[in-house]
DNA sequence: AAAAACCGTTGACATATATCAACGGTTTTT
DNA sequence: AAAAACCGTTGATATATGTCAACGGTTTTT
């Protein structure tokens, strides 16, 4: 099960990790196994973990003050599950994360991790590139949301996570794209002709 | 000039700065004065440098295929103006950053950035934490664009940057918040009753 | 096997926001 | 000092998207 996570981290780092830091890995991220529908996060918890998928499927969303629910992200194998405000500053959640598909997770809470961090280099590299990547990522997805429209934004979103389609509903990508079910159902139907 | 600059920096820091570390910075980041409209990154350059901002205003936008500009970021003193995935990966820009008011800044290209902070712990510490209070911000933001109105995202607006409201007229705050300069007249209209 | 929940689609209608054009007042440029 | 550019506002109208309700088909639960 570490396995998945040694192979993520190896991507983003030249240099493989050794056996001691596989242990020391092993022995800080404890694996828990959600099943489908059940919280990983809720709205007023403090975040206490991250989490790695190695298998499954989730979301994250806030609630507004009608009820309604709006995605903010969808992750499935080889994501990071978590609320970042909460986990870094230890205050209450605005958002849920549930499971979509049952799940399993590598969890470790954020001492441990800063723990980690010292002990080993790579991880450090990891979370920089990750930063990085994730600053470039939301920038383009503020930009879109701000200069296209819905039907250029599907466009993005089937070029560039082609995998969610068959994964999660369209209910869910809708949402998460800041449109409702019946405004994309007939998105795709215009761009079928 | 520089002074500004070593403040920031002791913000994001418990260590102050060292004196060898003041020359260090001093000679790595080279002032530039820009005027008024003037350009400091165009569409399709590549963005060589970051800017820290001492004194004036700048802007980040996009163009659409209808020439439509869209604000992604506005800046003024103690900002860093650039585009992040241009800067970091040495691609082409596919923003525009120009200066509002007569600006000031301190330059510095990523490689004498990375240079720098092999020799300066606190520089790390800082972008470690910059980079944390960015993904914070850029996550409400992206939450907010979701799930709110136009006008309760201008009433946000308000709490977070009531520097802006002074500094940048009224038409680039709407462009910000994704909606027209005539929607954000009537709903200031809206408010005052 | 039956019942319930879920999913995508469609139609009728409502609403938020964009677009276009015009205006007076201010600031900047010439 | 005159001209031009810029700014915020307003009205009339257009457009994109949301809301509500209903439907048949599928999957899940009982």
């Amino acid at each position: 099960m570490h396995e998945n996570l040694f192979s993520y981290i190896n991507q983003y780092t030249a240099l493989p990790l050794t056996s001691e830091e596989k242990a020391l890995i092993t022995n800080a991220f404890q694996p828990k196994k959600i099943r489908k529908k059940q919280y990983f996060l809720q709205e007023g918890d403090i975040c206490k973990y991250t989490g790695f998928i190695t298998k499954g499927a989730m979301r994250q969303y806030s609630i507004d003050d009608k009820g309604g629910e709006h995605i903010v992200h969808l992750y499935i194998e080889n994501y990071w599950a978590n609320d970042r405000e909460s986990f870094t500053m230890l205050t209450p959640s605005k958002y849920n994360i549930d499971a979509w598909e049952d799940t399993d997770l590598l969890l470790i809470t954020r001492a441990d991790m800063l723990d980690l961090m010292e002990k080993i280099p790579a991880l450090v590299e990891m979370v920089r590139l990750m930063d990085e990547r994730n600053a470039i990522a939301n920038q383009r997805r503020l930009n879109s949301t701000l200069s296209n429209t819905a039907e250029k934004r599907y466009e993005e979103f089937v070029l560039n996570h082609p995998q969610f389609l068959q994964r999660f509903p369209q209910h869910l990508i809708a949402s998460s794209l800041g449109i409702t079910k019946e405004t994309l159902s007939r998105i795709r139907k215009q761009a079928i002709k």
